[in-house]
DNA sequence: ATCACATGTGGACAGTGTCCACATGATTGA
DNA sequence: TCAATCATGTGGACACTGTCCACATGTGAT
């Protein structure tokens, strides 16, 4: 599968993916323009005809992070369209469930690696994108009176805190949501999601009632 | 002041607290054992009689933050003892202050930098005391019947999720607490810490709709 | 006074990000 | 068709990093 080209032809790309796969597999801090550079095969020069340096790499890294963010939110928005609650849910899940999945990208996306001033503007864009939809089902819960009427941006700052706070405390490892190897025993490993589902239902419901009309 | 002796005499206190001005001077992902060792003025391998490695002493440096942290919140739990929608109030408001104010100390101590796994066994106890005091505040909320009769350690975890995640949006300049340069026009700016005590409020209040008995 | 030991020093090494001049090959215009 | 242009990839160089090593220096116990 391996290029003999003088020219990659798509190294762009290349960078991003296997940059994201190496950030998921070797940690943020170990992660190096050389090795990627490295293991696609190409010479440790290569990637800076693409990148001005290794900061835009890792932008462009988490701005594909925000984009699959966003994209779930909107198609969440249209399965959920007639129950805001479950929206906001689903919505929220999804976070901690990349949280929990892909810590280093999380960690990369949330965690201050990424300066917001010096940083570009897709990356602004993409990350801004995520706080919007989450205004848009609440607003939408409000027009169906389900969510209290204070200020929506807010009130999605507030949800966006609590997921934010959660996720990362999945992805840091100080939220255990799996049982320490010795115990899990004979469990089956499907039920993964469910165990993380509804230790998130019960913290959830704690901050939706604060968020419901009643 | 410069030593001139051979031996620095209280290396291991300058080691971190140098560390610690260089970390929030410089920022977390160029602050160099190196460049620490120079600014004290010793060999760039004295650090190593003190601290297996760089993450050793990075560690300390976050230790030394959660012990601050602790140390106030039994402070607050005094002060407030009558109070507990205040205790909890403060403490939020401490944790926010101090991610405004440091923030890469605080992405230091709540972002990913310091895998637990692999941390000591001080840092472990020192970041727990952070949750425990939390705890302590709820159980004790809950007795004088103002916060609501669910699992304190969830209710706290709930808490501590929301206050993390909003005081990372306001370390990593996510969510910003100043208006921007050409909005604050005639603004009175000795209004910083009132501003973001009451931004804190707001969101609080969403979330203390959650907790609270009524 | 001596001797072990904790502490500090300098050299070395591999690895990194980034700059530079140069090589290659696809595209475009005559 | 063929040459020129320009985006893309290459290798060398540099300063800097974390960490290992052998060695130097003082301190405190015997």
């Amino acid at each position: 599968m391996q290029q003999t080209s003088y020219h990659h032809g798509d190294l762009r790309n290349s960078l991003v993916n296997i940059g994201t796969e190496l950030l998921n597999s070797k940690g943020i801090s170990s992660i190096s323009l050389r090795e990627i550079a490295r293991t696609i095969g190409v010479g440790h020069n290569a990637p800076y005809r693409h990148f001005r340096n290794k900061q835009q790499l890792l932008e462009a890294i988490a701005e594909a992070g925000f984009r699959q963010l966003a994209a779930r939110n909107t198609r969440l928005e249209l399965e959920f369209a007639h129950d805001p609650e479950s929206q906001l849910f689903e919505s929220v899940m999804h976070v901690i469930s990349m949280a929990a999945e892909k810590p280093n990208l999380f960690e990369l996306m949330f965690g201050g690696y990424l300066q917001p001033d010096s940083c570009g503007n897709e990356l602004k864009q993409a990350s801004d994108d995520a706080l919007k939809s989450l205004v848009r089902i609440i607003r939408n819960g409000q027009k169906q009176q389900v969510f209290i009427e204070k200020d929506p941006v807010k009130l999605a700052l507030s949800a966006m805190s609590m997921i934010q706070g959660l996720a990362m405390m999945v992805s840091s490892g100080k939220l255990r949501l799996q049982p320490r190897p010795h115990q899990l025993e004979s469990q089956d490993w499907g039920q993964h999601s469910n165990l993380l589902r509804g230790m998130v239902l019960q913290l959830f419901d704690v901050f939706l009632l604060g968020l419901k009309n009643r």
